[in-house]
DNA sequence: AGAAAAAAAAGCCAGCCATAAGGTTTTTTT
DNA sequence: AAAAAAACCTTATGGCTGGCTTTTTTTTCT
């Protein structure tokens, strides 16, 4: 009835119209559409007719939403980055389990194939580059502060923390991209394993938070 | 004059008139293009006019020697994948100094860079895939043959040498793709050089070959 | 009810892949 | 050596889809 039904959700919604409520759960949804097309037929196929279809909109609906396709992924980045980053699971209990943890939960997800297709297109799409630069600029130090938040290197060196929680979600990225061809889900996770064994010993989890 | 004229290039052009010659080298020219295009601007983007005009042939003769895209991505893969493994270089006297080549002449190229534009591409596009797979199960083999050949894991087990030796390329094709976006070329290459002096004590290199 | 926002529909242009119809060069046949 | 065949390459054409713009209809707010 009031327009404050809709307020329980998110702190920016507070005190809106019916109108703009409606428009916010459009954008979202569109935008959770373009994170299933990304990570269902990559960021080429991904085309405004596509998440159009998936989100059940008109495809004017979605340009009238999006002007561009640009604002479109660029939307969705801000989404995705934004939910990476603030998701947070129960606390484990030891380094090993909490970057387990971050392939499982983090890295070996939808949305993260959704951000890395971005990411290869963005390098050799100039304009889609210098639109989201920015946002993964901030995202990249708000993952180090988080790192520096919970972690402590055995070596004392807090560089060193950043340094292997950076070198571990790149390994992590490549991983993602060889499981395609002849390396199975399995083969993989023994790999993870076999890099939490070797750089677990260097670091400690730290105790607040 | 003679066809013989044109036999000393390779092994496989022995006898062949000088039509097939032509053939063979238009053929390169044009997957030369395609590759030197999918560094440049990305699977997407890599159309069958572009590598017609960098190649500087005509789009019907593009589609003469290829009839189709995916015969020329095939194609091209074939030339990466192949030139590749067969690149041998001044054999180096550590392991440090072993895996730093592979990152520098092996990895980061913009050959590298072609060939995981299309394995990306491959992961939603099944008919690509379906063409390609054998190509790469192969030449994994063959990673997988070469780290054996040249590396002996000082737990001695052989196992651990293939993974080890994968764990590294996967990092690196996670570096590879974290590049575009906030780090440096100077920051990867610290990267490398901290995974390399993690790794190299757990390696050796073998004398023969 | 009237104004403004949201959504849908229709049209436009560019680019892609693929095919087909010619012309030229090389190879083979006679 | 001349004619036929094959290989190679160019140009032109067509069907299709993508993104963007414009117009029309529906919904919401005051």
């Amino acid at each position: 009835m009031l327009s404050s039904e809709w307020n329980f959700g998110g702190a920016v919604n507070l005190e809106v119209g019916l109108q703009q409520a409606k428009s916010e759960r459009a954008r979202a949804a569109i935008c959770d559409a373009t994170i299933a097309s990304l990570a269902a037929v990559g960021y080429a196929e991904t085309s405004i007719n596509r998440v159009a279809a998936i989100a059940d909109f008109s495809k004017g609906a979605v340009q009238y939403h999006f002007p561009t396709k640009e604002d479109l992924i660029a939307a969705t980045v801000d989404t995705l980055l934004l939910r990476t980053v603030q998701s947070r699971g129960a606390k484990p209990a030891t380094v090993e389990e909490a970057l387990l943890n971050a392939w499982q939960r983090f890295i070996n997800t939808p949305a993260y194939r959704a951000l890395m297709e971005v990411l290869n297109a963005a390098r050799t799409d100039m304009a889609l580059q210098q639109r989201i630069s920015c946002e993964l600029l901030d995202w990249g130090q708000k993952l180090d502060q988080q790192s520096l938040a919970s972690y402590r290197a055995v070596s004392g060196n807090n560089d060193e923390v950043v340094m292997l929680l950076n070198m571990t979600r790149s390994f992590m990225r490549g991983l993602l991209l060889q499981e395609q061809y002849g390396v199975d889900a399995a083969a993989t996770l023994d790999y993870v394993r076999k890099w939490i064994e070797l750089i677990a010993p260097l670091l400690e989890l730290k105790d607040n938070k």
